[in-house]
DNA sequence: CAAGCGCATTAGAATCATTCTAATTCGTTA
DNA sequence: TAACGAATTAGAATGATTCTAATGCGCTTG
């Protein structure tokens, strides 16, 4: 089930948590196979629905949500194999890692150079937020020089409650469950 | 040990990793304690030696660091107690957590609201950053507008490597264990 | 001072995401 | 087809955090 956008209401909103066009995700798709090919990583039939399955969730999945929806094409698939190429985008910055300790981490593979995020504390869903981003390097470069840190990323989560958990304040386990992964 | 500081290199230095002299120390050690007592927690001689192992690190101790303080003052501590006040610290808001997944999370009780922090990937130490503060809950309404969330906390890390570790790059283990928790 | 109540504390088990390990399978090239 | 290296696997190991159920301690009240 696809999330209902509110983006009509309010012509400065800044929130991105659209689906990506069909175009956008092949051209994206491309660019990650890409620039894997460049670090002599082979493409298997896996690994190429473990990045389908990044790029088609407008939540920041899990590696556990990757791992349900690539066992629907390939059911004998193994957690282990979706950290393993986690781990590969990871190295190649091809994903962005959010992490968070009291539940699993989330992966962005849409946008994987460093943006703000909007992250939902009763659904616990992260929408990715695009206004901030242009200014990001010049924020690297500058706080580098002011701290004498090589500082190679930038962080920046908003936390809240989003708009749909604010106007249904129903039970938040349910709420979580009820915008699974597809 | 102290740690060096280099702020008299770089007047326009933002970080802010010296300890804390003792005026603020206590200061801010009896605010805390009047905030948990205001709300009913009775303050037992543990959790003030917790409030203090809290305060005392200069580098955003973990639970398992603050368990290590204590238990040289009272050896039967166990690691729950810690946890359970820390609790209490992060829902009277006067600590805040910061989140890692891949090691232990880190506590903040120094400056219990929204700053951003220095995160080094060698050594792992977090440093405060002072500077962009003030214009924090200024941003937190402006992105409450801006995306219909109710944003109540805003998180911002920079990552990237320390001027100590980028001086003696060692091992990173033995480099993370040379600046343990005091 | 004694009794009783409630919170604080405890040890250890349970949970859960992630990483590790060692064995097996797959794909490609010779 | 044979052989090699990389990909994948199941399951164990790890480690931070949370949970549980029992015990202890301090405070109030009679």
């Amino acid at each position: 089930m696809l999330e209902t956008r509110d983006n009509r209401d309010n012509p400065d909103n800044i929130r991105d948590s659209a689906p990506m066009d069909e175009a956008r995700f092949r051209m994206r798709l491309s660019e990650m196979k890409a620039a894997l090919r460049d670090k002599g990583v082979v493409i298997t039939r896996k690994r190429a629905k473990i990045l389908e399955a990044l790029l088609a969730s407008d939540r920041h999945p899990t590696a556990s949500e990757i791992h349900e929806s690539v066992k629907t094409f390939y059911p004998g698939t193994s957690l282990a194999t979706i950290y393993n190429t986690i781990d590969i985008l990871k190295e190649t910055g091809q994903a962005l890692e959010i992490e968070f300790s009291a539940s699993a981490n989330r992966y962005d593979g849409r946008i994987p150079v460093s943006h703000p995020h909007l992250v939902c504390l009763a659904c616990e869903k992260v929408e990715d937020m695009d206004a901030a981003a242009p200014n990001a390097p010049l924020e690297l470069e500058r706080v580098s020089q002011a701290t004498g840190y090589d500082i190679v990323r930038l962080r920046t989560d908003y936390y809240g409650t989003c708009p749909d958990c604010l106007r249904e304040p129903r039970a938040d386990a349910a709420n979580a469950a009820e915008r699974g992964f597809a």
